[in-house]
Parts: C-alpha cells; structure tokens; sequence
DNA sequence: TATGAATGAGTATTCATTCAT
DNA sequence: TATGAATGAATACTCATTCAT
C-alpha cells in the first residue's frame, strides 16, 4: 500500500499522502477524472506543489486512488468470505459493501484516459487478479451450496457487479431502495432456478483480465 | 425534430446539422462529452465556425446530441410495441436493439456536465415522458401476461435497461455473448417465478423523471 | 521557407508568422531561448494562442528561427561569392555580414535544449551542409588564389568563424572597433604568410556536419 | 576566498561549501546557469536547504562560483609568469591552460541574469582587475620581446581569449585538436610580423573593466 | 545544523469561443 | 454563409524559496 520508492515517509508526509488520496477519490465521484489538481489540493487542504511531489502527474494519481480502492476491497472481501455463513451471503454481502468498488469501476470507465492510467499498472493488475481468485471460489461455492445457477462463471458474476456498481441517475441516488431493488433483481437473476438458458460460453475471471 | 427557431432549414444547412450531430455522436462516445469541439468539427468535415453557428456551445451540443437520440429510441420503442406478438417479447426486442439510448444513457451520466444540459431541457423532458409512458404499457401488458414479475414497476425496468445499457468494458465488448449473457440474467430476474421479495416500493416512471 | 504542411497560409496568417519569427529573434538574443513564450508573443503583438498555433512548442519555434536564420545566412553568402572580385574578399564580407548568423550560433550553443531542438533537424541540416559546400568553394579559391593559407580547411574556417560570431562581452559592444580588430587578428591568423604549424589534422566541413 | 560574513567555517561546513561549488560548477557547465537548484543540491549530496544555508540564492551562488574560478585563474596566471622563459610562452601556457577560466566566460556570457549576478560584485571586480593587471605586464614583456605584435593591448588579448575560451560545438569536442588549431590560428594572427592595420584604437585591459 | 517537505508564484500549453476573410 | 485564424482564460506542471522535523 506504500509507494514502490520503498523509503517509508515522513509522519507528515504520510498524513498528507492520505488526505489526497482521500481528496481525489471525492472529487472524482463529484466532477470525473479530468478535475482540476487544484481543486483535489485544495479538498486535501494542501498545495499544489505538495501534490505533485506526492503524485508526479494526474495519471500516478489516478493508479494510486485506484490501487488503493482495490485493495479495499479485496481485503473486504476477504472478510466476507471468511465471516458469512455461506457463500451466497458472502456474495452478497460483498455486493452490498462493496461501494468502494463503485469508484474504481467509475475511474476504470468514465474516461478513456483514466482508463489508460490504470490498464497498465501491475498493481492494480494483481489486486484484480486476486479479486476474481476470491470471486472464482465463491462462485464455486455458491453453486455446491446450491443456491447459484450452475451456468454461470465468476466472470458472469463480476460482469454483472460492474454493472450494478455504476453510478445510478441521481434523481434515484435519493430513494435508498433503488439500488437495492435492482440488486434484488439481479440476485434472483443469478439465483438457481428454472430460467432461460444463457447464449456463448460460461465467462471466468480470466476473461475479465487484460 | 426541428430547432426551436422555427424556420425550417435550408437543404444544406440541414445536412451539416446531421452530420454534426453523427460526429459527435462518435466521438463523445470514443472520447467523452469533453471532447474538443475541433475535433467533433473534423469529424464531421466542417469547420469550427459551422459547428458554432448550428450550436452555440457545447451543452446546446450536447442537448441535440440527446434529443435526437431519445426520439430514435421512442420510434424504435413504438415500432417494438407495435410489432412484436407479446409485451415480453416488446420489453426484450426494445432492450436488445436500444443500443442507441446507450449513448444518452452514457452523456446523461458520463460526466456531471452533460447531466446538468441535458437534465434541464424540456424537449428531452418530453421524450422522456413519452418514452416511459410506453414503458407503462409494456410493464402493464407484460404483466398482464403472466410474462414479467407482478411486483415491479416501470421506473425499474427503466433503471434494469439503464444499467444494461452502460459501455462494457472494453475487454469484454470482444466477447460477442458478455452483454447478451448479462441480459440474459436480468431477463430471468425480472421474470414472473417465485424470487426474493424485492425491499423498498414499486418504482414507477414518474420516479425516473426530474 | 515555408512550414512543411504544404498549404499556402492566409495573408494575415503569414503575416503573423513573420512577425512571430522576428519577435523570437530579438527576444532570444536578449533574453536566451528560454524566454517566457509570452514575451515573445507580446512583442509579435499577438495572443499567446496565435503563437501557439504556429508553433506548437518551443522547440519548434527554435527550430524555425534557426532555419529562417540559416536560410538567410546561406543568401548572403551566395551573394558574396557571386559578387566579390577575390574569394578572400568574399570570405571576409561574409564573416562581416553575417550577423544573421549570431542568432544561430547562439541558439545553437547557448542551451543544451536549443541546440537539441536544431540538431535533429532535418531542414536545417540541408541548409548547414549548403552552407559549408560554399564554403569549401571559397576556401579553395582564396588557398589558389594564395591569399588563405594552405593548411586549413572549410571545417577550420567555419570554426573560426563560429567564435567570432559569439556575443562579446556588453561592455564592448560600445566600443565599435572591437569586433573589428578581433576579426582583424583572426584574419592575419588565416593568411598566407610563414606562421606556426598547426596540430592534428585539417578540419573538413565534414567535421563540421553531425 | 573566504565569504565576506568574517567567521571562517567549521571543517564540514567549509567541505560542504566546496562540494557545493564544485557540484555547481558541473551542473552549470552542462545544464547553464538556470539548472535547477536541487540538481546542484544532489549532485553535491546535499540538501536543498544547506544548500540555501549557504548561498541564499541563486544569485549568491553563482557569485560564489564566478569568484573561484577567477581566483584559480589568477592564481594560474601568476604561477605562468613566475615560471615561463619568456613572456609569449606565459601567454600561451595561460591560454592552454586557462580551461578554467571557461566556465566564468560561460557564466557571464550564457545567461543575461549570470551576467548581472557577476557585473556588481566588488570581489569579482577585483579579481578581473587583478587579472588584467598581469595581462598588461605579459603584453607589455611579450611586445619587448618582439614576439607579440606591437598594435595590440592586453584588451586586445583578453578578447581573444575570451572568444577562444567559448565551448565548442559539441561535435568538435571530440576532434582533439581542434581547439589548439583555432588557437595557433589566433596565436598566429597574435605574432609580430606584418599583418593588416587593425581599426580602431588599442585596447587596453581598462576597456574590458564595467 | 542538515534535511527534505510544503508552498505558491511563474510558465507552458490547450481549447472554447469570437471574428476577420 | 463557411472557414479557419486569433484570442485569452483555464489548467497542468515546475521550481525557487521557506519552514517544520
């Protein structure tokens, strides 16, 4: 979770760095990726010239905020896997929580550039590839518990997490059971149960990786 | 379809206007509704001060970027009604082929901008209406059917296609089946079976609307 | 003479060029290519933007300073040549008149980054080796005509020259005779006449080239 | 040589000013006189700050470096007086071996700021008067020698070597012998024998003085 | 005292919009 | 009317200098 320079910084410094990484994941969400640095300066109440010498461009920013809105979640994750009774909780209780995850999905997609910033990071990569290694057997657990369709791959899973991640209008932001309905939705989507059968092939987390 | 202004445009002028709005559409699909007015310009082999002269700024723009793209999407809706043997099959030929609301979808949330032209223009405001207004049928008739869940409404069938609708990501827009296999999973979600009892209330199309 | 884009530029546009060229010339010579690029474009009367648009970046601006100075300096020594009645007169003419030239030497030498911006540069190379076939003409015919003296080379002279083009000391730009009697020295160095032996070997316009 | 505060350094202040003059020279040469401060602080390991301890800015720096590199050369100049045979060979030795001297020329020449940090300082002053004070007695010797021509005055020559002391183009650096041919060259040009009429007026090492 | 983090003014560059041709 | 040149405000990024550790 520390910078890959591998000097340990400064308490100081350490604060800062967290405030702006704190900072930018806010402003994202609010104006997309492309806002001003000095407004995420000024959120993390710091200059700008501290923000670049944290962060030498907006690209290491981004990959910054986004490795560690990945490991977030894996560590929660983890946690779910380990603290719910079954593997469907687990599923979706991880779903649930995962809000943190929303950020990451928005960085990933909302502009091409942010894109870019993260498509490349080993990183990031190994988080997401832990990420679908947890989802692979929770999946797999959830279909020998029963309680998940049998063809769907962990690929499937997180496609449609992705989705439900996303940003809902605004205007729904304000009634709290909208997420919840269409999660509701699309967990009994998922549900094993006499339903259509799905085109092409079962998808895996591989598929979900560059 | 015509402007506000009224005169009905000289045969020329209205070309450029059409290939301006194809243009941007491209292109705020390939780079966001941030793009550089030159290059949507180029795009659409016109220069700067044509683009200007048709759309005072970027957010009249883009609010005829979303017009035209939400009156495509209420002829479709209509035809699909109109045509198809039963509601579902309405409901799921109006999803499948939508892919033209896809871009709407994505400048209504893309960027906080593009919402906020979009969110207050009575035009779009009125395709909305309509377009949710035959939602209403679909979901009335459907259920009528026996084909779709009794228990929701038209807000969430809105908010499913909503996030359906969103660009996959990118990796995935190669395997041809990802986006039929997640319809697929909200398909049988919304399905008339015995699934979860979904929280909160029915969301109509009134909910959806500013 | 013109950018390599190849389309003829607007009157005013040239016009703009013309004075941009200029006011970089006389900016640079006071100020060193680093010159805020505002500056330069408050003495071409001109908004930064139509700087820019010219010339994408400082480095090309450079670039086109030093072929425009290149270009003029190759002019003026053709014409020497065609018109002085002895090589030699026309070596010295050309040494005299060239002051044009300065401006190149200085950019080429006064920054690392101005020299890195010409070196690569293929136009201006042209114009270099051009420059040095002259050269090499006059070089010859003033050693036949027995007024230069036998061991040097276009590269030596170039050399020579090269020096005395540098900027002397403000303090002696007052003084009017200065840069004569230097040049006056320089030119006793180079004539025909029992002087030292020089070491290694005699310097081609070649050695000049990189 | 010590600063004008008066007290004289502890022993690792005193290194760590030596390191920082020394760093600086380096960076100056290669970078010109507006490299970064902390370029010059790393490449004297040190930090910024003692860095600014020592020299509170940039223009003090600069200073301090024009003042040793007079110095040493002044120091050169007497010990080639003292121990030459004859005072043309003093001459030529200085020149050969003033390479320190060429960084002071830089300074003073490569930048209009460098030139205006070294112009008013006192100490510096005093150093180029001191050098041209031994010029005058060279010039004077070398003309009762008979080696130097007559027409000339320490002026006269210390342009000389202020022009030949100029980096060369970078590719001629390596040509080894390139620079002593310029100089026999010049020295040639130097040497009493019947040359051209020089213009103007001698000019005196007074001349060269602000 | 030495260090290097923080600051913010200074500059380069881009791009929305206006205007001359 | 169509074009693309000109403008300058907005924003990214750098670096001299100050200050907390």
């Amino acid at each position: 979770m520390k910078a890959e320079s591998g000097a340990p910084l400064r308490a100081d410094a350490r604060r800062n760095r967290d405030q702006i990484i704190a900072a930018a994941k806010t402003i994202f969400v609010e104006q997309g990726p492309d806002a001003p640095m000095e407004d995420i300066a000024r959120a993390a109440a710091v200059g700008v010239g501290t923000l670049y010498r944290r962060f030498p461009d907006r690209e290491t920013l981004i990959r910054e905020v986004a490795r560690d809105n990945f490991a977030r979640v894996l560590t929660e994750a983890r946690a779910a896997l380990a603290e719910e009774p079954t593997a469907w909780d687990a599923l979706v209780r991880f779903l649930r929580f995962s809000q943190e995850l929303r950020l990451s999905v928005q960085l990933a997609m909302l502009s091409p550039q942010a894109e870019a910033a993260i498509a490349c990071d080993p990183l990031t990569g190994e988080f997401r590839r832990a990420l679908l290694g947890e989802l692979e057997t929770v999946v797999k657990n959830a279909q020998a518990e029963g309680a998940l369709r049998p063809d769907v791959g962990a690929g499937d899973v997180a496609l449609v997490f992705t989705l439900l991640l996303r940003q809902l209008p605004n205007k729904l932001d304000n009634i709290e059971s909208a997420a919840e309905r269409v999660m509701g939705l699309m967990l009994d989507g998922l549900r094993a149960q006499p339903g259509s059968e799905l085109p092409g092939r079962v998808l895996t987390g591989e598929d979900l990786l560059p």
